[in-house]
DNA sequence: TAGCTTCCATAACGACCGGTATATAATGGC
DNA sequence: GCCATTATATACCGGTCGTTATGGAAGCTA
């Protein structure tokens, strides 16, 4: 049962909104570079008013990797359920181009931006990621085992060697995408390596 | 001619290896994680023997930038005047392997960790880093087109989004190498790439 | 040894960092 | 109306950031 009537003053802001503009900010500036200043300012809330809703810097991070897995990497799910691994590995790419050239978005991939070097207070930050990036990969490499008993994987491919390969090219479409690259050239980019993808 | 009797006081480190050793906390921390006090301990000096030797923190970085191009990017050149496509991508990406899992040095590239999002201060670093991948990458774009020219590559193949792909490939190699992956991993990585290589 | 130049070490600068104490304003229950 | 509770706004905390002023030590020429 949700509680309805919550005792003291409400809050003025919708902690959605918040969320989603701390978002931005991080994918923007990453986790070292967005200052609290730069977040409130964002969220149009007071760091009291942040604090009491979020908890702290680090907290509120993990809350927008959260909506942004939720959001944003949404495609990664449709692509596992792809039929052949041809497709799967189009999906991927095709739904990280538009995640990360989107109009309306920053550009790149959060999760790629915090796996990268950083400082002593964002270490944690950074393995957090990474483990997360570690599950996916898993479940791309039993998808990838399931498409080479099906038939539609030659059976002489490595598995292992083509997931981190597939995950290469998106983590390299995220870099080009964060240096200012177009929609166009990642489009390229995914056309070429469907153009050679293995095939049984 | 090369003044042999500085008139003062001769300095009490080695400018080179003070230099190198900068490099190593970039390359481990980034810019903006490397603090002057993590530096100064690294190369054993005092902060205001780093602003004299060197300027500032951004002057620092691109002496060190470019002792990296110099020491850790040879491979870039000697890849270009491979005599095929093949070889020049398989040497590429056997070249970025052996400098991203080196055991003495940090893992990933230095190039790749200053190439995404960071704060305010670190912009001019971004794009110094952004500018000089451009050249390098045409540079690739022109070997590629000779390849064509010379048959070594399908008449089919476009030359930019194959080098977008190599590119993609080095960059998510580095990506990997800085979070955790084996030599094994990429050397992995790295032979399922050759296995699919277009050929003519 | 005198005089000049350059380097080293200490300490401090203002600005900003993430995080909070304090006081006031707005709600619900009684 | 009054109290308990929660949110907001201002101002501030100690610490660290990159950078530099200051004073003395070390080497050179004469």
């Amino acid at each position: 049962m949700v509680s309805v009537a919550p005792k003291g003053r409400p809050r003025e802001f919708c902690t959605d909104r918040a969320l989603a503009a701390a978002l931005r900010v991080f994918w923007t500036k990453g986790y070292e570079g967005a200052s609290m200043a730069d977040l409130t300012e964002a969220m149009g809330i007071t760091k009291p008013s942040l604090y009491a809703a979020f908890g702290n810097k680090e907290a509120l991070f993990h809350k927008a990797l959260d909506l942004y897995e939720a959001e944003k990497l949404a495609y990664v799910g449709v692509a596992l359920e792809q039929p052949t691994a041809r497709s799967v590995a189009e999906c991927f790419m095709r739904g990280a181009v538009a995640t990360q050239t989107s109009s309306c978005d920053p550009k790149g991939c959060l999760g790629v931006i915090h796996s990268m070097a950083c400082g002593a207070e964002a270490e944690s930050i950074k393995a957090d990621v990474i483990a997360r990036r570690a599950s996916s990969q898993a479940a791309l490499v039993a998808r990838f085992e399931r498409a080479k008993a099906e038939g539609d994987l030659p059976p002489h491919v490595d598995v292992g060697g083509l997931t981190s390969y597939l995950y290469a090219i998106l983590q390299g479409m995220a870099v080009q995408a964060g240096s200012g690259a177009s929609r166009e050239e990642l489009e390229r980019l995914v056309d070429t390596t469907l153009a050679i993808w293995p095939s049984a």
